[in-house]
RNA sequence: GGUCCUGUGGCCGAGAGGCUAGGCAAGGCUCUGCAAAAGCUUCUACAGCGGUUCGAAUCCGCUCGGGACCUCCA
């Protein structure tokens, strides 16, 4: 099963079978969050997308160290090489030290990236921990000729790489065109190339965030850090480099180009790229201003929503299309995948109550493979829940006395469900925080109404059911007894 | 302006030459004191025009929509 994963590669655009550089280790590195502002959706979607090629790695077998970064300086407003950083602009504003934003946008991701119940990464380093690695990449840089230094800040000689590289691999653009885009350049004296950007940059006087370096005080460029981190914590090469695809055709390029200009390795052997979530048709980033908070979402608080929708219904949402595809956001598409979430859910629910028979009337091993074919597709998962889905209404046939199941082959879904379900997708039943207290007054009160019913005293029965409705609590009457339902 | 991607039923979304995606919604049925829920089941599709082919949603061309990148972005 393990040797069937296939793997879209932006690299050759092409999906090929996946095979680790040391059997049975994977090595993965995904562009983390600049933690300047909240984390919106959008960027929870491409971490969602990771968790799952995370989680299914580990449950083929393979030993994964995931190293996703947290990039806390350096990082700046446009590709001019000067002014402030975000976080000093951030801060600024603010009126806060640097470190405090970087703080609270950090402690902000990971509580996001919690409530999708994402699992941590192996490391997760970050920019300002790794200053003196940055140094030394770009001496390196600078000693095999790639770089060159320009009023105290270091420069990527791109013409110069890629007259003996191919620069634009992952893009795939023409590099000719690029270099002689005429698009506006405001005083960009210090760099030669149109196309040259920062591996260090000089600070000015008023600059908080600065460092020592040979060059005198500065900070590090944005494309360094990866390249840094990614050769400490894997080596200079790896199986897996991924992130957003807005990240292609600059941020990734120049990783690439540092690398080789450092290493003479191209860092990743595959380079996997999730596709942006929009809204309403458009890409949704903070720029355009149309980014959704999670917690917006989670509490309906949004003029484009109707109500709230909890962390599952959007993983499950976002599992609901390709990570190569654009997901566009709407109420009604969430609507749906809350329903559909449910289906599922009980499904499972349904699974352990089952009664076996003699023999099964259906395959569970076709369930099985169909899934894992799904998934070894490069990740597949809408086909593989629609084959979930497809073992729902067998398990909802076998309640009904329409299709049987054998005892050996019922505890073989039973735990394939439970396992894929939970742990390879990362699905989790929603828990109502409602407490014992709650719960046990709930069932005095189903209680009470039952006994009504039993009695023909449809006259209290009805009674508490309005009741309890005029409060937000419905009581649902099912063949297996009654059980309610808060909001 | 340049480069590239894309257009699937009421909605979201898979598929990529012949074989039903799936979910939601809608209709029917079952269960039920009623209601709700749940379950089963049915239906509707490949932007338009032309071409290749025995056969095209899937390949090619044109037209018309939508989007991304070329600036920071997941």
């Amino acid at each position: 099963m393990q040797n069937e994963l296939k793997i879209y590669n932006t690299l050759n655009r092409e999906t090929s079978i996946f095979k680790p550089l040391h059997k049975d280790y994977v090595g993965m590195y995904v562009c983390g969050p600049t933690v300047y502002s909240n984390a919106h959706l959008g960027n929870a979607r491409t971490y969602v997308s990771f968790d799952i090629i995370y989680r299914y790695l580990l449950h083929l077998g393979y030993k994964v160290r995931y190293v996703r970064n947290i990039t806390d300086a350096g990082h700046l407003e446009g590709d001019r090489d000067e002014g402030d950083d975000k976080f000093a602009k951030k801060a600024k504003l603010e009126q806060v030290e640097p470190m405090e934003i970087v703080q609270r946008y950090t402690i902000d991701f990971h509580e996001v990236l919690q409530q999708f119940n994402t699992l941590p990464p192996s490391i997760e380093p970050t920019a300002t921990g790794h200053i003196i690695e940055q140094i030394e990449m770009t001496k390196k840089i600078l000693a095999n000729g790639y770089a060159y230094e320009s009023n105290g800040s270091i420069y990527f000689d791109v013409e110069k790489f890629s007259s003996e590289h191919h620069y634009t691999i992952l893009s795939n653009r023409n590099i000719e065109e690029l270099l002689n885009n005429t698009r506006e350049l405001d005083g960009q004296d210090e760099k030669k190339g149109r196309l040259d950007f920062a591996l260090w940059i000089k600070a000015k006087p008023e600059h908080i965030m600065r460092w020592q370096s040979p060059w005198g005080e500065g900070f590090p460029g944005w494309h360094l850090e990866c390249s840094a981190m990614s050769s400490k914590y894997l080596g200079n090469e790896f199986d897996i480099h991924g992130g957003g695809m807005d990240l292609i055709p600059t941020h990734h390029t120049n990783e690439i180009a540092q690398n080789l200009a450092c290493h003479h390795t191209q860092p990743a052997k595959y380079w996997i790229h999730t596709n942006m979530l929009t809204v309403n048709g458009q890409k949704m980033s903070k720029s355009l201003g149309n980014s959704f908070l999670p917690s917006e979402l989670f509490s309906g608080n949004h003029p484009l929503l109707d109500k709230g929708y909890s962390p599952m219904t959007v993983r499950f949402f976002m599992l609901q299309a390709h990570y190569r595809s654009t997901l566009d956001f709407r109420n009604d598409a969430l609507q749906a995948a809350e329903k559909g979430l449910e289906r599922l859910m009980n499904g499972i629910q349904m699974l352990e109550k089952l009664k076996s028979s003699d023999s099964s009337s259906f395959s569970v091993q076709d369930i099985k493979d169909k899934v894992y074919k799904a998934m070894n597709e490069d990740f597949n998962t809408p086909i593989a829940l629609a084959h979930l889905f497809d073992a729902t209404r067998l398990i909802n046939l076998v309640n009904d006395g329409k299709e049987q199941i054998s005892e050996t082959d019922l505890s073989d879904l039973q735990s394939f469900m439970n396992h894929f379900v939970f742990n390879v997708l990362g699905l989790k039943p929603e828990i109502s925080n409602t407490g014992m207290l709650t719960e046990e007054l709930m069932q005095v009160i189903i209680g009470i109404r039952s006994a009504a019913k039993s009695k023909k005293d449809f006259e209290t029965s009805d009674f508490i059911r309005d009741q309890l409705k005029n409060i937000g609590i419905e009581i649902k009457d099912s063949k297996e007894g009654t059980y309610y339902k808060i909001g």
